[in-house]
DNA sequence: TAGATTGTTAATCGATTAACAATC
DNA sequence: TAGATTGTTAATCGATTAACAATC
């Protein structure tokens, strides 16, 4: 019988939702400390900065996988090593960005994706004057080369950057073009077969639960 | 004594979070069936295009205080109304955005806030070619005029699209200008004062969490 | 050793789901 | 009337929090 190292967890358990969307503002603040050389890092540190209860963080880091020191605290470098691992950062994925208006023009312009786990690797347009252009070392292609490329270079992630009325269509082409993974930055929502994942990026309605929220 | 008409929850009970993020979502699908005219939906139409369950669209229609008539459903343009004015879509407040790059221009020219209960009424930069233009209607001024302004104009909400290296002075320049919800587009974890909201949209980790999804 | 912090098990809380009565 | 759908109450599930033992 072979038995399994450290997490188990991990890879059997689905990982709760809010325990997602917290480790990568935990992972935030360690990057911030990282150079203070301060070699160990407690639960109550980070819960401290980030705003949450220390209870929650260990828990949550006890999910990542991250293990710790009673009395001590994390490590900093293995703990960052183990969100980074946990989160994907260390494992780059190639996406497809279409539309490079200036919300497309603002991504490709950050490039810190990487940090993330995502490259974009090729942009595309159908406006002439920007095809065949580069921006930030990313090269702009028509549109029409979209699934061909996609499916030469085994691309399955697709960024929407483009204007409102557009977005569906773009969405149609990309799943026909086998993207299994979408962010849309739109506010139009996408409808998509059951084993494309979407993910939704709309600023209007983050404003709106910001002012919510102030209330 | 006084009875309260129909939904007291609304006024009492916190709202769960996850209830806030969903309502949109059915918000943004009954927008696009309205011109279909269908008269009345029910909560199971809704939940079948938005992926959710049927008993949790009524669950959630329940708190934002929509009510359906058994066997007919909601009516539309009533369901509609009631999400908009929980959801604060009918009541405009203004905001200050600073940083005019490539993200900050294509927030202005998005200009779709409106819908959503939130207009940007001035930007600011320290560019001088762009102080003192207009994009979408909207003025660039001298971001060294952004707390005058704030006070004379009462604003409270300020939009951050500075590059990452001065987005946290950009925020200590707006609470201290009195801003009091803050929406943080980059990936800087902001520190502010206990009494200032932030929302964070980060879309490196939006698109980390999708990868995550997809795996 | 005493104090602090992790890790674990149990208790609580809140959100989701199920069951069903009310109603059109 | 029969069937469908809402609204409500109860049951379940899962996440958060508390308590405490283990450990450095």
């Amino acid at each position: 019988m072979i038995i399994l190292p450290v997490n188990k967890k991990r890879h059997n358990e689905p990982i709760p939702e809010p325990t997602l969307r917290r480790i990568p503002k935990y992972y935030r603040f360690l990057l911030s400390e990282q150079n203070k050389d301060t070699e160990y890092i407690s639960a109550t540190t980070i819960a401290e900065f980030t705003k949450f209860k220390p209870i929650q963080v260990r828990k949550d880091l006890q999910i990542a996988g991250a293990v710790g020191r009673p009395k001590i605290g994390y490590e900093m470098k293995s703990i960052i090593k183990t969100l980074e691992s946990f989160l994907g950062y260390d494992n780059i994925t190639e996406s497809f960005l279409v539309g490079v208006g200036h919300l497309g023009t603002a991504l490709l312009n950050h490039g810190q994706f990487d940090e993330h786990g995502v490259s974009i690797v090729v942009a595309f347009d159908n406006n002439p004057t920007l095809i065949d252009t580069t921006i930030n070392g990313i090269h702009i292609k028509d549109v029409k080369k979209f699934k061909n490329l996609a499916e030469r270079m085994n691309i399955k992630v697709g960024i929407i950057s483009v204007p409102e009325e557009q977005v569906q269509a773009t969405c149609d082409m990309m799943v026909d073009a086998g993207m299994k993974a979408i962010l849309n930055l739109s506010s139009t929502p996408l409808v998509v077969p059951d084993d494309v994942v979407v993910q939704s990026l709309n600023i209007g309605v983050a404003l709106a639960l910001l002012i919510k929220k102030l209330q």
